[in-house]
RNA sequence: GGCGCGGUAGCCAAGUGGUAAGGCAGAGGUCUGCAAAACCUUUAUUCGGCGGUUCGAUCCCGCCCCGCGCCUCCA
């Protein structure tokens, strides 16, 4: 089965391709830095590296831009009341919101583009859609005027027909000709930061920023544009609208939109007041890859409801993998190799990609994986695993990773040092045979009061950091 | 009201027109000096409700109930 995803514009999954050479050119809508951001918004920063992942995994080049929002209202009314510049209030937060993405090991992508330091192209922007009769001003603010793109709509399904009036509407301090109308540009405010162009003074709207930067990198047609499912309408609607009014052109082939992150039945967002920081997880004692494997965990598409109980059975299943990953390479196995199992390993990665191949569905390639990992075991079990198979096994697991990531635990850390550990145990071993078991256990709760465990098997002992 | 998504075991959740993946928790077992850990087995006659289509529906259609999102800033 080809490559296929769930594409909002039509509504349907279709077969992937990039349009031009090999590169998949991607655009996905960034973090606006006027605060932390929540795990709600990286499970669709989450969402978008498994994505980016994947393609490569495929044999895909990416160009994949990403955009910071380092001027907007938020950012200016919070900078201002902590007495700050724009410059270092969003420097703080933008610093934070990669600290974050790194520890959950989201990849870079290639370029990160910072909005105020694109204002060119937006103004170039604008100048192209007013040439082109799309916009008005109204009190120093240039709008763009909707009744100019009849297909306004298309991307969220509205059927905006019925708002559609001459009349002037009153919406917010703004005055528009049309309530749907959206602002390009914004008029100069005292005491907001304001850059000169040949239609005022004032600052880019928001929906400019993201059509700019992204044909600006990418060209007029992108091939996939993604965010999260609350940017469709009116974000992404107005980036059509605008993209599409200077080019003529689709502006994105593929439209990915991942669905929220919810907390007792409801969506995690800063206004509710109901969220977690990455830093609030961690701090409870929380491992990055155990929320990362939560966010991965559960298709796109789908509603995820975050729960500590969940955040738990994520961490166990992590430590179900790595425990395999552990009984591998500490296991003596017989020399040969068992071809049953070979075949097994093999099925495994291709369930896992096709499961991925179907619009990303991490679930099911997830129950590919620990099927696996249960037969194996059984197959240990039984001695009919044999020293050929190790290395299938650990491409299994090197495949999993490769989109997953959550194998290499992020502390290394811990009092003790791997040959210390080593030495207890030896020290603990020379005490059991000589029967002195007071003396091993008191070594065994010693170590595992530092966080290690010991396991006694029938290959010996088997440690790790719990 | 319009548009969109969903309701599957205690929890998180896949999935298919032919009789329910996986993870966690629970229960049992194996291993062990004991333990822990690990591993294995097991857990929904049933997929919100009612009709319909069909030889057969959790999966298709209709209606209803419930939850959520967007329609203003929002991942």
């Amino acid at each position: 089965m080809a490559l296929r995803f769930y594409n909002t514009l039509t509504q349907e999954l279709e077969d992937f391709h990039p349009l031009v050479d090999n590169t998949v050119r991607m655009y996905t809508c960034g973090p606006t830095v006027y605060n932390f951001v929540h795990i709600g918004n990286f499970r669709t920063f989450t969402f978008q590296d498994i994505l980016r992942r994947w393609l490569s995994y495929r044999g895909y080049e990416l160009n994949h831009v990403m955009n910071v929002t380092d001027v907007d209202d938020k950012i200016i009314i919070n900078a201002d009341k902590e007495r700050k510049s724009i410059e270092d209030y969003t420097a703080l937060y933008t610093k934070a919101f990669f600290e974050d993405a790194a520890a959950l090991r989201l990849q870079q992508p290639e370029h990160v583009s910072k909005a105020t330091e694109h204002i060119p192209m937006m103004v170039k922007a604008i100048e192209e859609l007013t040439a082109k009769g799309c916009t008005y001003t109204s009190e120093g603010s240039t709008y763009f005027r909707i009744g100019s793109f009849p297909p306004y709509g298309k991307l969220s399904h509205n059927d905006f027909s019925g708002m559609r009036t001459g009349a002037r509407v009153d919406v917010d301090e703004y005055d528009k000709a049309d309530a749907r109308d959206f602002v390009l540009w914004k008029a100069r405010k005292e005491n907001e930061p304001a850059w000169d162009t040949p239609f005022g003074e004032g600052r880019p709207g928001w929906h400019i920023e993201c059509s700019a930067m992204a044909m600006h990198y990418l060209g007029d047609t992108l091939d996939i544009h993604a965010g999260g499912i609350d940017l469709v309408f009116p974000h992404h609607e107005n980036e059509i609208a605008q993209s599409e009014s200077i080019t003529r052109k689709p502006f994105s082939r593929f439209w990915l939109h991942s669905e929220h992150l919810h907390i007792e039945s409801q969506k995690m967002s800063k206004s509710l007041g109901n969220f977690y920081t990455l830093r609030d997880l961690l701090d409870l004692g929380y491992q990055p890859e155990t929320i990362r494997y939560l966010l991965a965990s559960v298709p796109h598409r789908k509603k995820l409801n975050f729960t500590f109980e969940g955040l738990k059975a994520a961490a166990k299943s992590i430590e179900r993998l790595r425990d395999f990953e552990l009984r591998l390479a500490s296991s003596k196995l017989s020399p040969g190799r068992n071809e049953e199992l070979t075949e097994r390993s093999e099925a495994a990665i291709r369930q896992f990609e096709e499961s991925m191949d179907d619009d990303l569905n991490t679930a099911e390639a997830l129950a590919a994986v620990f099927e696996y990992v249960r037969a194996m075991n059984t197959a240990l079990d039984d001695n009919l695993y044999l020293e050929e198979n190790r290395w299938e096994s650990a491409r299994v697991l090197e495949v999993f990773d490769s989109v997953f990531d959550v194998l290499k635990p992020t502390q290394s850390g811990g009092e003790l040092n791997d040959s210390d550990i080593e030495a207890k145990i030896e020290e603990r071993n020379q005490a059991r045979k000589a029967r002195d078991f007071k003396g091993a256990d008191a070594i065994r709760a010693a170590l595992m009061e530092k966080g290690i465990v010991l396991e006694d098997t029938k290959d010996g002992v088997r440690w790790k950091r719990k």
